[in-house]
Parts: structure tokens; sequence; C-alpha cells
RNA sequence: GCGCCCGUAGCUCAACUGGAUAGAGCACCUGCCUUCUAAGCAGGAUGUUGCAGGUUCGAGCCCUGCCGGGCGCACCA
């Protein structure tokens, strides 16, 4: 909304025909103060390019434009024109933008369709909080594009042939009973064997060509231990608001004829080659990678059976006739996958396709060092949850008394969801984060809690007020700085939304919420609204406790974090 | 060794992609609950944006070189 307005400011500048199509040069932005101005146009670029100084240009729009109603006063400031809004017209259009319950939404993504893959864990054990963190931001992604009305579709790539997990069926033969918890002992046990017994990783790899040439016995045995994974991992991030559309069965992209017929063209190039293993190895020089290392990969063993590139070229192929373009077709993967990706676009493109967008995140730490699941020094999503969950359930009990034994649970749910999903999202993907447990379990300042609390303060005073309807035409009072701020705050929702699209940055949508819940806050102390003489402050202050309830449901909906009524 | 990412207040992170005086939270100090929920608010203190150059009207952001951390570099996925 408030770009809406900025572009009203804009077009009556380009009215003069001396500006004409430079007006396009102007940057919009927010002056560093309330009292500078609430909509700053930064005049640089297009002074260069009518030959000027940007003071001089400044005060020449100033003078010679016919401002829109909307506009109370303009001032210039140096290279800056700083634009003042009528702040009860700007209020009432705000307060009514609100009513919609999608405000914040455009038509962006009409008609689109998308294909996001995110999660994709190998199927041995319960997710650690690092593996958390690509399902976190692969999810909020995916509501967020849906929210702007793009067509999405979420898959989980299941890699139920993998090394790892001909380890598990070998581990589990004699365990037929064998359940979803016990599975991570195993997996570590069954690495040690690896390393200490060479003829255990032969073993493996007897046990993966036999899988590949189709042994229904095997097969079975694979499928088994997959499945306990899947329902084990999917339940565990279903807890956390977490779901897929589709699960793709990576043994499902094995033989592919499309994959043979364009691997023998390359062949033709000598791009991919036998080397003298016999193990079908690509040349990736060949396709413009520049660097020596990282230039080869193997595609084939020596045995014949196939490596995990050759059948996630094939999985992408499949994934690209569901959803076509860089936009509209995107991968969660951690930074351990950037070279590999990098390689996987270079063979997308040889193919003729068009790669996708890659997310990558960088791993969390724990403060003294990585985390190792060898030495178990991991922090399990569903044990931080818990830990979450009962650290909740102590603080709600020192405020309240007259909840149920369920009633407690429910709402300690609600917020222990909050803090750990908030906690992930709010930093951006690419930054490493340090996980401390009192930092990520606290419920002050920037967290979740906060923001959940903030809407229920909102929604608090909404429901003391009953059915009292805000007059919202006749706004008529002086509108004080704190509430003109929460206005401008919540006015910037759908800009916001657009710009995390455009990154593919949830964390941002996280940030603005801080935003709103502080300047909420800042404004409700400011002035005690249900009490008030003045039936003009009533009324906007209940418009924006519905306006700052409306961008809390909806941005806390992107991030897949639900909203209490009390807490 | 080579490549990519990160380095911002004591700690954890922002900074609208090159714009005005670099901002929040935690921790620490001082106030504020007989008034709509104190998981809150107000105020105080905290910086050579890792270091050194460069590009320009202007750099935390771009370029070069160092330093420190992370990730990766052909039968793991």
């Amino acid at each position: 909304m408030f770009h809406e307005q900025a572009g009203l400011v804009i077009d009556a500048i380009a009215k003069n025909s001396a500006y004409g199509a430079f007006v396009s040069q102007i940057q919009i932005a927010r002056p560093p103060q309330l009292k500078a101005g609430d909509l700053s146009l930064a005049l640089f670029r297009m002074a260069k390019e009518l030959a000027m100084t940007p003071p001089a240009l400044a005060q020449e729009i100033a003078d010679n434009t016919v401002f829109p109603d909307c506009v109370e006063s303009v001032s210039v400031a140096g290279p800056y024109l700083n634009i003042f809004f009528k702040r009860p017209a700007f209020a009432q259009a705000l307060l009514k933008a609100v009513q919609d319950k999608n405000y914040g939404t455009t038509d962006e993504g009409k008609g689109q369709k998308v294909l996001i893959e995110h999660t994709s864990i190998n199927p041995n054990a319960s997710p650690h909080i690092g593996r958390a963190r690509n399902a976190i931001i692969g999810d909020s992604v995916s509501r967020l594009m849906r929210f702007l009305n793009y067509q999405v579709e979420v898959h989980y790539y299941v890699n139920d042939m993998g090394k790892q997990i001909a380890m598990l069926v070998l581990a589990c033969r004699d365990k037929p009973d064998v359940v979803f918890h016990e599975i991570l002992d195993i997996y570590v046990e069954a690495n040690k064997r690896l390393e200490e017994d060479p003829a255990f990783e032969q073993e493996v790899f007897g046990l993966l060509k036999k899988f590949e040439e189709g042994d229904q016995t095997v097969r079975n045995d694979f499928r088994r231990i997959a499945d306990i994974c899947v329902a084990g991992q999917k339940g565990i991030l279903n807890g956390i608001n977490i779901d897929y559309d589709v699960f793709d069965y990576e043994s499902d992209f094995l033989r592919n004829e499309e994959l043979e017929e364009k691997l023998a063209v390359l062949e033709k190039s000598g791009t991919v080659f036998l080397d003298e293993d016999k193990r079908l190895v690509l040349d990736l020089q060949k396709l413009g990678f520049s660097r020596e290392e990282g230039r080869y990969s193997v595609l084939k063993r020596g045995n014949g059976s196939t490596m995990y590139g050759y059948r996630d070229f094939a999985y992408h192929m499949y994934k690209l006739a569901i959803a076509t373009g860089k936009e509209n077709n995107i991968v969660v993967l951690g930074e351990d996958h950037k070279l590999y990706f990098e390689q996987l676009s270079l063979v997308l493109e040889a193919f003729g396709y068009t790669p996708p967008s890659a997310i990558h995140y960088s791993f969390i730490r724990l403060s003294e060092g990585k985390m190792s699941t060898r030495k178990g020094s991991v922090v399990l999503l569903e044990d931080f949850l818990e830990e979450a969950h009962q650290r909740v359930k102590e603080k709600i009990k020192t405020n309240t008394s007259d909840l149920s034994e369920t009633e407690l649970d429910e709402l300690a749910h609600i917020i222990a969801v909050g803090a750990v999903r908030f906690g992930v999202i709010k930093v951006k993907p690419n930054s490493n984060i340090v996980f401390d447990w009192d930092q990520a379990l606290s419920f002050e300042g920037d967290t979740g809690p906060y923001i959940q609390y903030s809407y229920v303060r909102a929604q608090s005073i909404l429901r003391a007020a009953g059915a009292y309807v805000a007059p919202l035409d006749g706004l008529t009072c002086a509108i004080s700085d704190e509430a003109w701020e929460l206005l401008l705050s919540l006015s910037l929702f759908d800009d916001v939304l657009l710009r995390a699209k455009k990154t593919i940055n949830p964390a941002m949508i996280a940030q603005y919420m801080i935003e709103i819940a502080q300047k909420f806050n800042k404004f409700y102390h400011s002035v005690h609204i249900l009490s008030n003489e003045d039936q003009n402050v009533v009324a906007l202050g209940l418009g924006l406790c519905q306006a700052t309830g409306r961008v809390i449901e909806n941005g806390m909906m992107l991030l897949g974090i639900q909203l209490p009524e009390k807490m």
C-alpha cells in the first residue's frame, strides 16, 4: 500500500514534461527519522540524467509539482525530496485495506506453477535442528508463494537407495520389528563397522547392485526401512506444521531412457567417458567448468551401479517437466551441496534445460563445534521442541492457573513451535547460526512468543471492545507519532512479501514481524485505547489493533506459526 | 593448494541490494503493573562494520590483497 501512495507522488512529478521518463530513476526510501518525512525520494540518478545537482533538482521538483491529495507537505533535504502524507487519509486507506483477509497478497503468481523441493533428508534418522533449517526455510518459501497466488507443489525426495540405506538394511536384517527411534543408533553403529570392515562395504555395494537389478526381496527390504524412516521424519516435521504434496522415490529414477540418450550424445563429444576402471565419468570442463577441482564426477561405478548424480539428473528432468523456469523451480540445499549444484546446473544446461534456483543454507553449529552424528553431539528437532514445550509450560503456569492440562499442552505447543520456527527463520539462510539452548529458548525480545504475545494483546483489546465498530470514515483526530509509525510499517507488508519472494528470503518476513510487534507495543503503551474520552482515538486504536492483528496473522501464517487467543 | 559462503556492539543477529547520524534483541544499570495481559514499555551505556588499499558525489554492501571461521574439491548422498 505504501508504494501505491509513492506511485501517486511520482506520477504527479512525471506530469512535468521536462522530467519525462527520468522519474523512473527516482529511488524510493524511508527517511531515517519520522520528523524528516514519511517518504523519501533520492534524486541522485535522476539529477545525473538531467545534468543537474540533486539538491537543485529536489528544490525544482518541490517548487513546480502539483502534488496529489494524499500529500500534506514536502521538504527538501539536500539531494532528497521528503514527502509528508496526510495522516488521517492514509490511515483510513490502510484500515480499509486490511478489511481484506488476504491483506498483503498480490497477483504476482497468478497462472504460474511452482515446484519446491525441500527437506529431502536421507532416510536414516530423526532430523536434527540443522536439517530442520532446510525444512523450515522450504516450508516458509512454499507458504509465501502460495499466498502470492502461485500454484505450488511441494516435493520431498526420498533417497531410498543410497549407500546409507543399504547399510541400514544389512544392519536391520535380524531386526524385523525395528522402529524409527532405534534407527539412529543402528546407523551410527553401521558407520563404525563400515570404517573397520572392508568386507562390509563390499557387501553394501553388492546389495545396491542387486537392488538395481531389480531383486524383489532386496527391494522390499529397502522399502521397509525407507518407509519407517520417512514416516518417522514426516511425523516430526508435521509437528511443526510442515507438510508435503509429493514424495518422490529415488529408485523410480533408476532407469531412464531419456537420460541415457542424452548421455550418449555427451559421450560423442568426450564429455562423458568410461575410465580405466570402467566407471562412467563426466568431465565438466567440457561444459565450461573452469576449475580443476570438481572437474570430474562419477556417474556409474565400475560394477555398473549408478551414483547419486546420475539418478539426480533424471529426477531433475522429471521436476522440470512439472514446472519450468528458474524462478518457478526451487530447491533448498545445504551449503555442502554448492559445488554439486553448480555441476548439476551445467549438466542440465547441456541437456537444454533451465536449471532450478537453489537456496543454500549454512549449517547450524554448536558453540563447542560442529554437530556430529557419530559423536552424538546433535540437537534433535524433537528434543529441542520438547525442551521448549516444557519451558513454555512453566512460564504459562506462573502467569495463569485456570487452564486444564489439555489446554495447557495445546497452548504450550503453539508457543513452542513458534519459538523454534521463528528462531531458525529470522536469520537469513546463508548466515551461520551458532546454536545455544538458552538463547534459542528465550521468549523475550526478537522471538516468536514476543510476536504471539503482541498479537494476543491486540486481540484482547478487540474482545473487550465487543461489537463496537470503529467509524473509519470520520477520522478527524490528530494521529500520534506512535500510531503513525505503526501505520506506515503496516502499509509496507505487501512490499516486504514481494521482496522476500524476489530474493527467496523468508527471514525478511520474520524481521518485519519484529518491527510490527515493536511498533504496536510502543503504540499500546502510548495511549489507553478503551478508556479514552475521544471517540476518534478509540476508533483509531481499535482500527490499529485490527490491522496489526491482520498483518501478524498473515505474516506468521507464512512462517508456519499459529497464534493463540490468550497466553 | 584451489573454489564458494561468512566476519557488524561483550553475545546472537538486522541494515529494503551503492544512499541521510550503521540498528534490534540478550546480558548489565535506572524507572513503570488498584487502568485494554509486565512474554511488555521508557531511559542509560556499548562500534576504526576483521585488516590494508582501491573505485565515486557517497562503501558494512562493489574491486584487489591479506587475516580468521564454515563448506566443498571423481566409485558418499
